[in-house]
DNA sequence: ATCTGATCATAC
DNA sequence: GTATGATCAGAT
């Protein structure tokens, strides 16, 4: 029997319904449910794995600057891991904001917005797309400890943006949050603040969890090795 | 083996 | 260019 697209979910629970049936699922599997094909070269892929998952799910966000799951603000993650359940990749959350925005409370922040409520799809990682598992879904909201650490790190990384040094940082800084380039490439160009306060041309860059954050965040919730 | 900086596709 | 979805690949 096809399985016909989903409207969004009208709660938690019906949304992790949907989850529970995508566990131990292939890719092969998947894009045959939904009547789509893999491709047969991820590098020029690299977003359909998770495109996919939000059609099957009934995600509608599409490239608008809203939740995955609008209507229950539920922001979906698929996560690659390991055999050993370990991250295998750092986590994008948001452009890191150079503008008006740049200098919002942790508590406007996008990051804390984006990650307030979030679905974490684990997907096997290391294998051809279509031998891809999909494991156990599950929901998470930041613990107080969690949220201090973002906290911490998007006020240090934000308090350099905001003082004209966003070309100093680099991907080593942040305990658990860092800042890297998100651009098409090296040459892309957005606004940021000067050293003296004015505009700047600068490389656009985004926020990521990094994978001992993630892994931490999937060993509270899943049994898994090492 | 891991991590950072760079990159790929698509919609608007 | 900005937003969404991520992974690639050279450096360490």
């Amino acid at each position: 029997m096809p399985y016909t697209l989903p409207s969004p979910p009208r709660s938690e629970e019906e949304l992790m319904l949907r989850v529970r049936k995508l566990a131990g699922k292939t890719f092969a599997q998947l894009a045959a449910d939904i009547d789509k094909e893999v491709p047969s070269d991820q590098r020029n892929a690299k977003g359909w794995l998770g495109q996919l998952v939000e059609a099957y799910l009934g995600a509608t966000a599409g490239s608008r600057s809203v939740p995955d799951f609008e209507s229950i603000g539920v922001e979906l993650k698929t996560i690659p891991i390991d055999a050993t359940g370990k991250p295998t990749e750092s986590t994008f959350v948001c452009v890191t904001p150079m503008g008006e925005k740049a200098g919002v409370p942790w508590e406007d922040s996008p990051v804390y917005r984006k990650l307030k409520r979030v679905l974490w799809l684990p997907v096997q990682a290391n294998v051809p797309m279509p031998e891809r598992r999909i494991a156990t879904g599950f929901l998470w909201t930041p613990n107080d400890e969690e949220n201090r650490l973002l906290k911490a790190d998007w006020d240090d990384l934000m308090g350099m943006v905001l003082t004209g040094r966003v070309d100093e940082i680099s991907g080593h800084q942040g305990e658990v949050l860092q800042i890297r380039p998100k651009a098409a490439n090296a040459a892309a160009e957005t606004w940021g603040i000067g050293v003296d306060g004015g505009k700047v041309r600068t490389l656009p860059r985004g926020f990521y969890l990094r994978p001992a954050f993630t892994r931490a965040i999937l060993h509270e919730h899943l049994m898994v090795r090492s």
